[in-house]
DNA sequence: TTGTAGGCGTTATCAA
DNA sequence: TTGATAACGCCTACAA
């Protein structure tokens, strides 16, 4: 004879369970169950004394447990290169905005662009069961052992800002080659003629497409393309820094950087060479700030749409989770130019001017 | 007869569970978990056939259900205002870090400091089991039912940068007295006699703490207390812009101001009146950023060890995890003042040398 | 050292 | 409409 499952086994510190709500309302788990989920019509008497219990109780489910049981667990994994980048948390405010309004919590890890801490986290996140995941792809394969973990638990991917075909055609970015020629294009309305460039890893797929936005742009306004005036960073600032000076160094008139991270770098190595911007260089940066406005340099800059990036990308995942064959592909969002005062547009208006009336 | 549990009830694209490993080892349960958390001895034998089982299975343990059962999930919860002011991220991260170290991962929600979402936040954390939260508290008390289920899940709080005392006596915060005492010595060492401050709410610690560092200051360097050039805000940007304009408008020659969000509020406010820092007033903001060592006006600022407080603070919350009677109590981080531009004190000297020489 | 069986807290199936 | 009872996948006394 099975003994009767026995609620809260005398456990004084114990949370109540559905055990105790169904017994101290005289009813069977399965009804107390409905009852807390809003389910199918239990007759009012019954309902009545559950929710009773249940205040009384003071009972709250142990999602842990639902979760389990129902194989879902309403958590979305988010793994990005640094939330301390600036760029990101942006990202993810606009994916936890969207989470947050279907019930979904973050769970969030930071790869360093480092694909062991990378395939760490997504292991993690797997083996907790979330059901689904926000990454920024490092450069770099997979090990086919993460390969493999990943076909098999069935679990959907959305990409953020990079693409990466290998794992998924789902991803939100940013047009990141417009953004680049745009950027470009505005150097050379500026009257800058040797335009250099500070870009991200070509590993990346943003960061080759700013690398063919630079060079097209170039082309089309019937610039030289000088490689020994590109650089190659990783989106720090230590790399715009080390970049900056080697670029800096071989005297362009313009330059374009790929992030602001990489900015700031750049503009340090200006400083400890007595550079002036935009006197002595033209400048445009990628990814805008609030701040940015309002200190000098005033970057003229390309303005990422990153809350959005973030925020469709968690609806297109969770829209997945839903329903395993929704749509999906590559979603593409609009940069805008932002011009001020770094780029030397004003500064070269101003000369022109001066020029005409000579 | 009760009918054996049955592995892998024939599911196709089911993951493996235990069971299988077990009986494609043929062993136990028992001897299969053990294997999979290295446990007591295993025969050596044994182990190798429930490894090889393991490895042929892609075996890999469902960690919410390794929850459910210990009582665990290696989570920890953050509540924070919002991850896009800039000055949670390092927090954020710091607490990663420290997480990480130990295979714990963050549940990351924004409150907006509002506390509707921070009850919202707090409620599914815990119904989540989450082993610990880290809150950065928002004005105002709880409400009577979520107090009373934070009592009874006994799950421990460390408090992030702003203290609460009916929560708990657990927090890391930063010397914030401090900070604003020498930021207000600092801006009467650069000559400043009529000093204005944009705080933050005087509802939270840090705006109190930050308020009465202004005052005393003021006192010590026998300075005017004008109850006029004092406004309060809410840290962000908006509320230094509004607070910026009304203050200036009495032409004050220094500021205070509590954070950087609001000091890129005061500056717009600055910026549309025509008004030139440190020219026509010196400013002295709170916490730093790389790159307010680049652009104009270079602020003279009083940073906070954000990354440490993040850190500490996860640590403290993990010991407490393990044993819930370790100390604690609050872990003050010094402020370091960062003498730059905006406080005018160059200029202040340079004005006197003029004068020396006159 | 190894195995058996019960428990973790829910949901879900299938009768009644 | 309700109620038993079996999953969900893992851990862990208690036995052997």
């Amino acid at each position: 004879m099975p003994p009767l499952r026995r609620p809260n086994k005398n456990k004084p510190n114990k949370a109540a369970s559905i055990y105790d709500v169904a017994k101290a309302a005289r009813v069977s788990v399965f009804t107390a169950s409905a009852v807390v989920n809003k389910k199918s019509h239990v007759g009012k008497k019954l309902r009545e004394r559950v929710e009773a219990a249940i205040a009384k109780l003071h009972y709250r489910p142990n999602l842990l447990a639902r979760s389990l049981a129902q194989q879902r667990t309403h958590t979305i994994g988010v793994v990005v290169p640094d939330i301390a980048n600036p760029f990101f948390p942006l990202v993810v405010r606009g994916a936890e905005d969207a989470a947050q309004k279907h019930g979904y919590n973050l769970l969030l890890c930071n790869s360093d662009d480092t694909l062991e801490k990378e395939e760490r986290a997504l292991e993690l996140l797997l083996s907790k069961r979330v059901d689904g995941i926000l990454l920024t792809k490092t450069a770099g394969d997979f090990t086919p052992s993460i390969r493999r973990m990943i076909a098999e638990v069935n679990t959907p991917f959305v990409l953020l800002m990079r693409t990466y075909p290998k794992l998924t055609k789902d991803a939100v970015i940013t047009d990141d080659y417009k953004g680049a020629y745009e950027a470009v294009c505005q150097l050379a309305r500026a009257g800058r003629r040797r335009i250099g460039l500070v870009g991200g890893s070509v590993k990346l797929s943003t960061g080759k497409a700013r690398w063919k936005g630079f060079r097209d742009a170039l082309e089309a306004n019937g610039l030289p393309y000088e490689s020994e005036l590109q650089m190659e960073g990783d989106f720090r600032i230590e790399s715009g820094y080390r970049g900056g000076h080697a670029l800096l160094s071989r005297r362009p008139d313009g330059v374009y950087v790929a992030n602001f991270l990489m900015t700031v770098g750049v503009l340090k190595a200006a400083d400890e060479m007595g550079l002036r911007c935009p006197e002595d260089f033209g400048l445009v940066s990628f990814d805008d700030y609030p701040w940015l406005a309002l200190f000098r340099p005033r970057l003229t800059t390309v303005e990422l749409p990153k809350y959005q990036v973030g925020f469709e990308a968690a609806e297109l995942l969770l829209e997945k989770i839903a329903n395993p064959r929704t749509p999906g592909g590559v979603r593409k969002l609009m940069p805008e130019l932002r011009v001020r005062d770094s780029c030397g547009f004003r500064l070269h208006l101003a000369k022109m001017h001066s020029e005409d009336s000579l």
